[in-house]
DNA sequence: CCACTTACATACGTGGCGTATGCCACAAGG
DNA sequence: CCTTGTGGCATACGCCACGTATGTAAGTGG
């Protein structure tokens, strides 16, 4: 009944993730006490600091488990689209959709950026953005976009949809509000198309 | 000699915010010490929280002065080109490029943010944002575009950018990856250009 | 000239972070 | 077994930064 001893390292390690992770998501990375969130999850400050170093390392945690949750999502969507495109398409508005969760937004995109920089200096290398460039490179292989640069562009779809988000999640109807961004996002990706008749 | 009274203060006004800017701008929003800059100023906290109620209210002040200068710039950029098209990529590229000073980069697009959250919810509503939907409803009155959602493609624009931006400053190689990111961004607003042959 | 406000400085309390240290369980070696 | 580490975590301490309460001098209106 006793578990093995890394089982229980683990266990530890993924309280502190999560109890950090619904800290951040709430009440934001700044203002969560880190003796508050390590109590809930039944463990002290000195469990912290031996795990992931200081409070920095344990937001690096937690986005690597975020992003992890976000790239499958990413992948069973474009992989159960009819076409390429479609896939493609489908993949940017579930990023978009994905934003508006409070968690993914406050932590990927407000408080990470802030209190980490910039994704690539990141120790793990955000999954989202390689999704993103590998469904343009295969659209740019079949023909079916416009030659771009495929990094440059993920970047721009990235940031066009977090801001997107930020803006539909705090505006007065995020209902109607989501539809325009969605709508203005697909008018956005039509561009990118070949001119093909 | 002696100065009035309301001059006096707004000097005052003026060196906190000189102040503050510097170091948000250098060590970041978290990282600056209210004592400190204060301190530079040749002030205490007693001024600071007088005048604008808190740090946070001191950011506020400081990203309304940048904001007010980044959008003096824009509209120079765009009264300035041949056409109108030109004028708004024109105005798009320096966007970038503004986005790129570390200054801005780090109140603007970083810790504002995170801070104070999205744009609209801040008391001074972005400048830069009313003068990229400005051009926009110019071009669409001009049929120049393809009709959009001049809000939702303003706020895209402005995440692309600065997201771009975020990527160029941190790249091994920032010139270069500048013009990456320019051209880029110029393939992506050719796709809202009417497709008048 | 006096009451009152304004524009700051000073003083204090509190809370959060990082580090140093301590304790206990377990594992390895004799 | 006993002993000697070593890793996992808790406790204790000091520091720094913020916010607020209070003080004070200069200005302002009646």
């Amino acid at each position: 009944m006793i578990k093995p001893r890394p089982e229980m390292i683990a266990e530890t390690r993924a309280k502190l993730v999560a109890a950090a992770r619904h800290a951040f998501g709430t009440v934001g990375y700044a203002q969560s006490s880190m003796d508050d969130f390590t109590a809930t999850a039944g463990l002290t400050r000195g469990a912290l600091y031996h795990h992931f170093g200081d409070k920095k390392g344990l937001l690096q945690a937690v986005i690597q488990q975020i992003d992890a949750e976000m790239t499958a999502r990413l992948n069973r969507v474009s992989a159960g689209a009819a076409t390429r495109w479609q896939g493609f398409v489908d993949e940017c508005a579930t990023y978009i959709e994905m934003a508006l969760e409070p968690e993914i937004q406050r932590i990927m995109f407000r408080d990470g950026p802030a209190v980490l920089g910039d994704i690539s200096q990141w120790p793990t290398t955000s999954g989202c953005i390689v999704a993103l460039k590998k469904s343009l490179g295969q659209l740019k292989q079949d023909g079916m976009i416009i030659d771009i640069d495929e990094e440059v562009t993920a970047r721009m779809i990235n940031g066009a949809s977090s801001n997107a988000a930020l803006w539909v999640a705090n505006s007065d109807n995020p209902e109607e509000t989501s539809k325009r961004a969605v709508q203005g996002f697909r008018t956005l990706l039509e561009g990118l198309r070949s001119k093909q008749v």
